[in-house]
DNA sequence: TCCATGACAAGAG
DNA sequence: GCTCTTGCCATGG
């Protein structure tokens, strides 16, 4: 994937990446969104969208990423494989626990927009 | 242009 | 509570 790669349209501040990655700055340190929350935060994004913008981001991106989880508040498993370790030790030394089925209460650490 | 794939979610049965 | 189905739409072959 290497044609308009949607993190360079982060320099284009019209694009309609830029809202979606501007609301995931907002999430704040120790809590989780869902990809769904994200979306509807957007307004005009779906999930799969959501979840396609992020795999694109680079490493080393100033995005939380991490902070990004879904509806049932497990870590999502890319393809490649090793981040969701990282994701998780990423989250954990945030704050964020996961019980013993590898997910995390999102009525605790769910991120709740004012 | 058509088709398959993907870090998902919500509704129906 | 569960599984199955559908909606979503950018990207690449």
């Amino acid at each position: 994937m290497n044609r308009d790669n949607p993190n360079q349209e982060i320099n284009h501040k019209s694009s309609p990446y830029t809202r979606l990655y501007e609301i995931i700055r907002q999430i704040p340190h120790g809590k989780v969104a869902t990809y769904g929350q994200i979306a509807r935060l957007t307004g005009n994004f779906t999930p799969r969208m959501v979840g396609y913008a992020l795999a694109a981001l680079p490493e080393g991106t100033d995005i939380p990423w991490q902070r990004v989880i879904n509806r049932q508040g497990r870590i999502s498993p890319r393809s490649h494989s090793g981040y969701a370790e990282l994701q998780r030790h990423i989250l954990e030394s945030e704050g964020v626990r996961f019980n013993t089925d590898d997910q995390t209460d999102l009525s605790i650490f769910g991120w709740r927009p004012a």
